[in-house]
DNA sequence: GGCTAAAGGCTTTTT
DNA sequence: GCCTTTAGCC
């Protein structure tokens, strides 16, 4: 507040468009701000966190939730440089963050994950403690395996996928296992109750949550605990929210609780831009930033009705639009603005840009992914020579991560430097997350998944045997499967087994200090402890072995992984140690309580240093995300997938794979809305594009192994000719299963650029998958399987995935899912 | 108990 | 086409 300078010349308000500048500047109450794709979303968010500051909020009663944490730390960075001017160029690259002492902006995941360690014992939930370890999907899956099978449910039936997501829907709408139970009224829910029950109860006995449980425990506390939702309340006085078009149930249930009610206006007196006398109660500072248009979360729970029904759920509240796109040319914007005006159920807004010229985007119809790969390849390359746009300013989007794969192999081959952003990959390699599951076992011993997967990894002579019987005395006990193993020679098992155990535990308890994580036999640091982990397990022996015998190339980096990890462990330690962060002092990353409170309980039972650090690290392992793996500095090509790419931006884009089936996915056909959630899909990808955006089309794709015709996704029909201009280069292709008139149709219909014709075709091919199937195959026909051969058709089930009872002559009756089943009618 | 080979099932997107 | 599970053998 020292600046003599008017508001209005204030450089945190210099180059804002007027709606930006009143997104920036508004204070007393809720807002929403209407953000079209492009129109400066990140800047309105950053300058009026700084804007806060600046006018005397203080830092730590600032709160901001994005969506990754690679959004979160371009945000920190961006209000530090607003703030604290540019980084001094003879910052180490490494260096910790510089900070804003105690801003919160951070994911809704890790803010939970927060306070849950902070408050989970004052709030007393069932079943959770504050020592909790986050199970990553695999372990759950592992889990709801085991619940189905004690169920006496086959996993066919019952896949542990799709119970997951009955589950996670369920979490997400906010409802315990009590209450889905109490509303299931048929066999199916009362199934999924049930397996939710076993799954809740395994969680606890494991001293884990999962996911969602992160965001629904949080909810139910703040919610229920006047105390706690008071301290949070008390503490962030300004919250905002990115991407809030994504939001599910329970993130608006944490948003609106978090907000509160409002004061009286006399409260906030001193308060940033408010006159005392203005009004009498201003409503709660929560500023919501958002554009229904991306919503791509549906499948998740993500609620839009939250965003469309803002200013119900905050009474008073100012909306803002920002229409106008800084990011892209007039026609990638024309082209984005044609095909999401084809979704009915939305706002209509304007998306305008005052850029005039700009190339059009390029559709490009092409033979098949090897074709496709090429010419996004080739097309990379003449940029990049013509020094228009260098490597990182160049990405692909594709709608499922499979598609990557021939991708690379067109980058690799034309020397084309591209990184993938698939942050979880590595965590999920089997050397990592071995060692990861012993790095959890050390944190919390009741972690049987953990346990179950490294208790005779490498193998110590613990045979399914043996363990069956160890489990069984847990079982019976109550106790961890860690526990039992002590007890080893009660349970009968054979000697060797039981001395195998012994040595296990051992171990365990030596990197623990059994379980103090203090004495003469714990590590000092957190790389220490990890590396100990790989060494003393025989992790690194093993793996060592294996790439010895192999010696291939994809062993070999099994145990650089493993190095990687120590590594990765060792950063972490450095930015996870307050005192490394001179700027810091209050800010630690993990203390939620100075300076605010000063009177705040400490914890029941102070944890030690290094158990705390490792918690964290593998609090952070798990929440990582896709997005947060790109990385603007590098010199290379970015891969993603079409919801990693949301928020970024490249000079030059393409999209790939624009076929029916792929996108729109096969599995929005039947829904409405769902169809409407993939035509934004497609128009986010658009919008990403600033300059250059070529998308492309196969005729054929070869998917698990088959090659398939392909039908151009309605998309490209939609997106219209004004703005976009459409070849054929698919010509070259000979295929022997198509008909000379075929061909002549296909090309025929391209070449013209007729797409009128390529979406007929499209129609009937569309036509619903249970039709098609009785239409193809009718019963007693006969057709032909690419492995058992000709066989007679004697019943055809429709519905999503339409099956077909075969009789084959040499191998007898067979259901075949027809979607995979590549049959060819002969008769 | 542990390894190997063959068979079976299946894929959307992610914190 | 790939990964996971299972059966069979040492």
């Amino acid at each position: 507040m020292t600046e003599p300078a008017s508001d209005n010349t204030h450089p945190l308000l210099q180059g804002l468009t007027p709606p930006q500048r009143e997104a920036v500047l508004h204070t007393g109450g809720p807002m929403l701000v209407l953000a079209a794709a492009g129109s400066g979303k990140t800047r309105v968010i950053s300058r009026r966190i700084a804007w806060l500051v600046h006018k005397g909020a203080a830092p730590w009663s600032i709160l901001a939730l994005t969506f990754t944490n690679k959004a979160a730390g371009e945000m920190r960075e961006r209000v530090t440089d607003l703030l604290l001017g540019p980084p001094p160029p003879d910052m180490p690259a490494d260096a910790p963050p510089r900070a804003v002492r105690g801003l919160t902006v951070t994911t809704f995941h890790a803010l939970c994950a927060r306070l849950m360690r902070r408050y989970a014992e004052q709030a007393n939930l069932p079943g959770v403690k504050a020592d909790f370890t986050i199970f990553p999907t695999a372990d759950q899956l592992a889990l709801l395996k085991r619940a189905v099978k004690d169920a006496d449910l086959s996993t066919t039936n019952w896949p542990p996928r799709s119970v997951l997501s009955a589950i996670s829907n369920a979490k997400n709408e906010m409802l315990t296992a009590d209450q889905y139970a109490a509303r299931a009224n048929d066999f199916y829910h009362t199934t999924i109750a049930r397996l939710y029950k076993a799954y809740e109860h395994g969680l606890h006995r494991a001293g884990a949550v999962d996911f969602d449980d992160l965001l629904l425990l949080v909810a139910t506390m703040l919610r229920d605990n006047a105390e706690i939702r008071g301290a949070c309340q008390d503490r962030w006085r300004h919250l905002l929210v990115d991407e809030y078009q994504d939001t599910n149930k329970v993130q608006f249930e944490i948003a609106r609780l978090l907000a509160g009610e409002g004061r009286p206006a006399d409260a906030l007196a001193g308060m940033p831009g408010i006159e005392p006398d203005t009004a009498k109660t201003v409503g709660p500072d929560i500023c919501v930033v958002g554009d229904p248009d991306q919503a791509i979360y549906g499948w998740r729970g993500a609620d839009i009705s939250n965003i469309l029904d803002f200013e119900t759920h905050f009474p008073g509240a100012r909306t803002v639009k920002l229409g106008q796109n800084f990011r892209s040319t007039a026609p990638i914007l024309g082209a984005a603005d044609t095909l999401i005006k084809k979704n009915t159920r939305r706002k209509d807004k304007p998306l305008f840009t005052d850029k005039a010229g700009g190339e059009r985007v390029s559709v490009v119809l092409c033979r098949d992914e090897h074709h496709e790969a090429t010419l996004i390849a080739d097309w990379f390359t003449r940029l990049h020579e013509g020094s228009t746009v260098p490597w990182r300013e160049m990405a692909v989007f594709y709608r499922t991560n499979a598609l990557s794969r021939v991708m690379e192999e067109a980058f690799r081959q034309a020397r084309i430097p591209y990184v993938i952003a698939r942050g979880t990959a590595f965590y999920e390699r089997e050397e990592v997350r071995d060692a990861l599951s012993y790095l959890r076992v050390v944190a919390n011993q009741a972690d049987d998944i953990s346990l179950a997967r490294i208790v005779n990894k490498p193998t110590r002579g613990l045979g399914k045997t043996s363990l069956d019987r160890i489990a069984l005395l847990a079982e019976r006990e109550d106790m961890p499967v860690f526990e039992a193993l002590r007890r080893a020679p009660e349970t009968g098992a054979a000697p060797g087994a039981v001395k195998s155990a012994a040595r296990f535990v051992e171990m365990i308890d030596g990197l623990t200090g059994s379980g103090s994580f203090m004495g003469a036999t714990v590590s000092g640091t957190l790389a220490e402890l990890v590396a100990r982990v790989i060494d003393e397990s025989s992790l690194a022996s093993h793996y060592r072995k294996v790439a010895n015998a192999s010696g291939s190339e994809s062993d070999e980096e099994r145990l650089d992984n493993l190095d990687e990890l120590v590594s990765s462990a060792r950063d972490f330690e450095a930015e996870f140690d307050p005192l490394s962060d001179p700027i810091a002092e209050d800010a630690d990353p993990l203390d939620m309580d100075t300076p605010f409170d000063p009177d705040a309980d400490a914890p029941a039972v102070p944890v030690p240093h290094l158990l705390a650090m490792l918690r964290a690290f593998l609090e952070s392992v798990a929440l990582v995300a896709d997005a947060d793996t790109v990385d603007p500095e590098q010199g290379a090509v970015t891969l993603m997938t079409l919801h990693a790419a949301k928020g970024l931006e490249f000079d030059a884009a393409a999209m790939i794979g624009l076929e029916e089936g792929l996108l729109p996915h096969s599995r929005a056909f039947e829904s409405e809305p769902e169809l409407e959630e993939e035509r934004r899909l497609a128009f986010v990808g658009i919008t990403r594009a600033r300059k250059l955006l070529h998308i492309t089309s196969a005729r054929y794709r070869t998917v698990r192994g088959a090659t398939e015709r392909t039908i151009p996704s309605r998309f490209l029909t939609e997106v219209g000719t004004e703005h976009a201009h459409v070849s054929d280069q698919s010509d070259a292709y000979d295929d022997v299963d198509q008909t000379p008139r075929e061909r002549e149709f296909d090309r025929g219909a391209a070449v013209r650029g007729d797409l009128e014709r390529v979406r007929e075709q499209r129609r009937s091919g569309a036509a619903s998958a249970a039709d098609r199937a009785h239409e193809e195959y009718p019963e007693g026909c006969t057709v032909r399987h690419p492995q058992f051969g000709e066989g007679r058709v004697m019943r055809v089930m429709g519905g999503q995935h339409a099956r077909a009872v075969v009789k084959f002559g040499s191998v007898g009756e067979k259901t075949l899912v027809l979607e995979y089943a590549r049959l060819r009618r002969v008769l």
